[in-house]
DNA sequence: GGACTTCGTGCCATAATATGAAACATTGCA
DNA sequence: TGCAATGTTTCATATTATGGCACGAAGTCC
């Protein structure tokens, strides 16, 4: 839907951000020479932005080791955007439906640069693998949210990267093999991924539209693959649609 | 700790920034012509610096209104900062426990810009102003832990702005108020509002610190009025001093 | 139904702004 | 003690951001 065309005449403020989105949970901090070297940039523009964010609280440091680090600041205005997105709310009660009726795990994603976000999830009966994955971001070409979003999301394919790397040996790498997938999700109006994420993992998902039409985000109900053999997946699929379709403000 | 020196040479990127804090709860949406007017800027500026934002999905459109409102890449940007911090992670057993052993709501907070912002929160056994306010941000002056941090934070009084508005009749506006205050709260070892940030709301809190002394974040608990006397506010804040104690690295 | 306002967007000359090489100050390591 | 790596500051340069202006579209008021 929102596509990002190329922008021009905010290189600083692009860098910016660039930075911020640098930092991982598998590096949390980071050094000034490191964050120059993995943005690209030279060492004083680096250390230039890095101030001007951390004057705003984007940016902290470690006190101890005075490496850089994300700031309360982005705390601040993570959980702003959380808030103003009337999406999570109205979506909530239906995920608490989903994994009540299924008893699996149920969760709401956005599509953020080349992944899917985790935006709310809300457990099911079974404890398997149901934990606090709010604000994980997966690959887009491996999760069954991701795959809804590029069927029904136009445009959306320009978001999937050149090189798709496989996360399990099941997980789709190849461009072509999307299209073809593609015109059967459109057809029964879920999609859904088997092992592809996860050895042992399974998930259906569909999209969210609103007012006019647009995609605003997508659904998904999944667990275990043994208790996800084909028969149930097209009966958690079918529930998902009619959940999205209440959801449809246009209903 | 972290001053906020004017930087120089990030004018547009710290201008971005500026833009993205202007979204409140209140305002969770903007029209171009508001934000250009609300910060200042020239409405291209404006317009540039939001499509750069948008691109990297910090800014997003409302498609029907074309209305311009926080996105999602924020809020992963917000979430990514939060797993970051271990501190939420090493304070939540311990706010588990002050909740459990004094029945009220005990929170972990850190100052963001002029106010204090609830980064966690556990709920008290009485079910009275317990709710999920976990991203709201009060004014530093009226709540305790704000009292707390400008008592035991070099440097925090800068954060102060000029006018301190009343929340409460009780709030204290004076900054003269504070100085007598501060005195005490360090002798003391722990902070106090009553009535101050909300009629018949009553808190303790205390400074944490990290391996250098440096000051990490505030606990506090809190509930109504009536059950926090002086003798409870002052049995509480031990507590709260015992905990806080035991958070530090040092011991 | 036409004149008017308000909105978002594109263009472009100007100079203010951000840039990066180099040098400096500190700290940790050998 | 010397070496290497870090974060930090300075400064001349031209790249980059700026904002005035103009355009098309959508909405509003007579």
């Amino acid at each position: 839907m929102n596509d990002a065309r190329p922008p021009q005449g905010a290189q600083a403020a692009l860098r910016a951000v660039r930075l911020l989105k640098r930092f991982s949970i598998e590096r949390p901090e980071m050094s000034l020479a490191e964050l120059s070297k993995a943005s690209g940039l030279n060492k004083t523009t680096t250390h230039r932005l890095l101030r001007a964010l951390q004057s705003e609280a984007l940016i902290d440091r470690n006190p101890a080791t005075g490496a850089y680090c994300l700031g309360a600041g982005l705390m601040a205005l993570g959980v702003q955007a959380l808030a103003s997105s009337d999406l999570r709310r109205r979506v909530r009660p239906v995920l608490r439906a989903l994994a009540r009726d299924s008893g699996e795990t149920a969760t709401l994603e956005v599509p953020v640069e080349d992944s899917m976000l985790i935006l709310d999830e809300v457990a099911g009966r079974h404890v398997v693998g149901a934990a606090g994955n709010i604000g994980t971001r997966w690959p887009i070409h491996a999760t069954s949210t991701g795959k809804a979003y590029l069927a029904f999301d136009d445009g959306c394919l320009e978001r999937l990267p050149d090189k798709l790397s496989p996360v399990t040996p099941k997980t789709m790498t190849q461009r072509e093999d999307f299209q073809a997938q593609i015109v059967d999700i459109r057809r029964r109006g879920f999609a859904m991924t088997v092992d592809e994420l996860e050895d042992g993992f399974a998930a259906v998902a569909t999209v969210i539209r609103g007012p006019l039409g647009e995609v605003q985000g997508a659904l998904s109900i999944g667990g275990p693959t043994q208790r996800m053999d084909a028969a149930r997946r097209a009966e958690l699929g079918s529930v998902l649609c009619h959940a999205a379709t209440r959801l449809n403000p246009r209903f």
